[in-house]
DNA sequence: AATGATGTTTCGCATTGCAAGACAAAACTT
DNA sequence: AAGTTTTGTCTTGCAATGCGAAACATCATT
């Protein structure tokens, strides 16, 4: 199970202590000693002691009549302040709930990390049935919206590395022709925005649009998620202003100026 | 500076990894091995390797160019998580955002955890001035709107640990005589809601209400806070009843249920 | 070039965290 | 109500492991 590339240079002990603590946190219901244990291949003692120290530092609590774990308020706050630090969400928040005002869609702000794009926020439209992507989760590049936005505006070379593993179809609707999928980001840097009706999964559209930095370089994408009838292949014109409006802001929080970055290469 | 109490149960070396992680997080700015392992007392190796594994995890993120180190995505993540799974936080989502937009005024979440009341979540009202109080900072009991309806309606026995230590005043405005302070709390018991105006810092306000679980007992506050010129010694009716009612919103989702839980006994 | 910062790596030794198992206290069964 | 299982908690000996110190490698700045 785990391959011994050894010399890791991290501490074994931590690696364990956030096991505990990401099995804590992945349990939706409080959890106790044994359980973990068993969960994690580690003995009940061990655990224990990393509980010990988590609960110490208040991120874990201990129900005290059932002695069961959940996570703590420090957990929370640690979050807290991440969000504050990490430009790309601190610099979106007005933006995102302004945007869903006006136009009652799902909101959903991603960062690309390496070369994954990692969804960070997902704010629900007004509908009662709530349309949206996980937070934490990765988009697949060639089968989103937002992905193609990435592979249209990184001066990264994201493109090689998805044709090299090849468009593979995810609904009958994905492009999996390599020049017809580069004619679509070509239709993306001109637009600046571009959507995926039923590409990813059936019924369900997006339209997404670059945020950039300073240097003009994509560092995330900002999108409206929601259901093929009420985001169509061709937006209305009402919902690409508004998007677009939104990512010229969270780009211009960053430091991008339209005006001062030269031409982007791809 | 530390005092050899050992026999900690906790793991050592797991300590200076969250000490490592809350140190970047205490800083608004990138940090560097250097200045963390100054701050820190201990070696830059040591430092080093904690945020190796920090970064493996994903809970630190280095700056490629400057190779500094600042929090990464999954503190992020883990601090979503949490607020989804601290039932207060849940439970008072919808209710805050919603009073806040009525009122306009600053809403601020705090919890009971053992005998202090902390704040767990700031909305800042619609004036341009953001008065707030910082999350994770703790009420002083006897001093604040929030504190006092903690003295009134937990069933724990909060009050004697306050008056021993003396009601210190903290402006002058606040309450130090007993006699005068347990009528204030039976005012809160009888009106379900208290002010504190100039109590702890002059100039502002603060109109709180409890937060209670199943078993009727208080949990948390709810309270707006803003300038005395807004949140008035005698508060609108408006402010009372928006307050109210997101009070017995968030408790009602907790599972408090005023016609079957009985009657208070402090 | 020389200096003084930084982040990174190495290495030996003692600390310290781990596995195993004992224990206590509940929660089931019978 | 006694037995049985399963829980959380605690102890102990051994060796793995994380730590400190000092060397190394890159940078800026002088």
């Amino acid at each position: 199970m785990d391959i011994k590339t050894r010399s890791d240079g991290s501490v074994k002990s931590v690696q364990l202590a956030f096991d505990v603590l990401e099995a804590v946190a992945a349990s939706q219901e409080e959890v106790g000693v044994s359980e973990l244990a068993a969960h994690l291949g580690t003995t009940k003692g061990t655990v224990f002691r990393h509980l010990q120290t988590l609960m110490e530092r208040g991120y874990v609590d201990q129900n005290q009549t059932s002695s069961r774990y959940k996570l703590g308020m420090r957990s929370y706050f640690i979050g807290q302040t991440a969000a504050a630090r990490i430009e790309i969400l601190s610099a979106s928040t007005e933006a995102v709930s302004a945007l869903r005002d006006e136009i009652g869609e799902t909101v959903v702000v991603s960062a690309l990390r390496g070369t994954s794009l990692i969804v960070l926020r997902t704010v629900f439209g007004k509908s009662t049935l709530e349309i949206g992507v996980r937070e934490g989760s990765e988009l697949v590049l060639h089968g989103t919206a937002q992905g193609k936005i990435a592979l249209a505006f990184s001066r990264k070379p994201l493109l090689q590395g998805v044709l090299r593993k090849g468009l593979e179809p995810i609904t009958e609707h994905t492009i999996t022709d390599p020049a017809a999928f580069d004619k679509e980001l070509q239709l993306a840097r001109a637009q600046g925005y571009v959507t995926a009706a039923n590409q990813e999964t059936f019924g369900i559209n997006a339209l997404a649009a670059p945020i950039l930095d300073q240097t003009g370089d994509l560092v995330g994408t900002i999108a409206i998620v929601g259901s093929v009838q009420n985001i169509k292949h061709d937006p209305s014109h009402k919902q690409v202003e508004a998007l677009l409006k939104a990512s010229l802001r969270i780009s211009w929080n960053l430091g991008y100026d339209k005006m001062t970055v030269s031409g982007r290469q791809p």
